[in-house]
DNA sequence: TATTAATTCTATCGATTTACTAGGAATTAA
DNA sequence: TTAATTCCTAGTAAATCGATAGAATTAATA
């Protein structure tokens, strides 16, 4: 499942790309417009900013603005930026890779293989939902 | 990802799938055998002797034992019994659905669609995993 | 230069969940 | 009767989550 923060940056990131080019959002303006309790969407935006999916402009009339393409930003991207690995255990996974303390024989997991074929799918799949994907719809 | 109850679940059917058939595993046994805190699968056992995929015998000589076709459990089942909902939204989710608390117009939440998508996939490539997919390997 | 409105930063909080552990009751076979 | 096992109910420490508070910083403009 989803974090809230996740849930929220994609509604966030889905918010500024139906803006009008060149327009700057301001943080309450997007959790108005996306139902997303202000303080908190503070955080999720320095994140997205962080991670380069957004840029801002500090002091008055400042705001937020997509600085990526919406063709380009994933919901992999989202995820692990947020919710971390895709993989349904560290063992298998391509970016959060950490080896099972309680696999006896290293590399050996029993479940390692298996699991590296659900991430495959499922990145894949994660890869081809992008914000402009979700826009038009 | 998966938790250590899902993952040490998985591990446990594991071990008996690949006993003798009318072999029946004290919990001791298992717990070493995969590598499991004792009282932690204890647990677990209960967890899925409830969901009708072990069966036990109490008392002395007593001991679990699988009552389904390791060809017939899947990732997905366990997934849903520990972990719940296998879509990333309970608004996408098939078993676990529940509206949106944060979209405006109910139904038309702007990433149901998208996350669907995904759970489809996801759900499919799970349900390729089965106990059995996982022994012979 | 002072004012105002915005982002940015740091810290904290309460509730929930997670990963276990403890202790004992109930059950069964020898 | 005893030993070995499942079954049940709590409890607990640590982490995580969702969110809030408040002050510092920055920038436009009157």
């Amino acid at each position: 499942m989803l974090s809230h923060k996740a849930k929220y940056a994609l509604k966030a990131l889905l918010y500024l790309a139906e803006q009008d080019e060149n327009h700057i959002s301001r943080t309450i303006e997007i959790a108005d417009g996306a139902n997303i309790p202000k303080k908190f969407l503070e955080q999720i935006l320095l994140d997205l900013k962080r991670g380069r999916f957004v840029s801002s402009k500090q002091g008055k009339f400042g705001g937020y603005y997509l600085i990526k393409s919406k063709n380009d930003i994933t919901l992999a991207e989202i995820h692990r930026l947020f919710d971390g690995a895709i993989a349904l255990l560290p063992c298998a996974s391509l970016n959060f890779y950490e080896p099972c303390s309680d696999c006896k024989t290293e590399d050996e997991c029993s479940l390692r293989h298996g699991l590296m074929l659900i991430r495959d799918k499922t990145l894949k799949a994660m890869e081809g939902i992008t914000i402009a994907s979700l826009v038009k719809k």
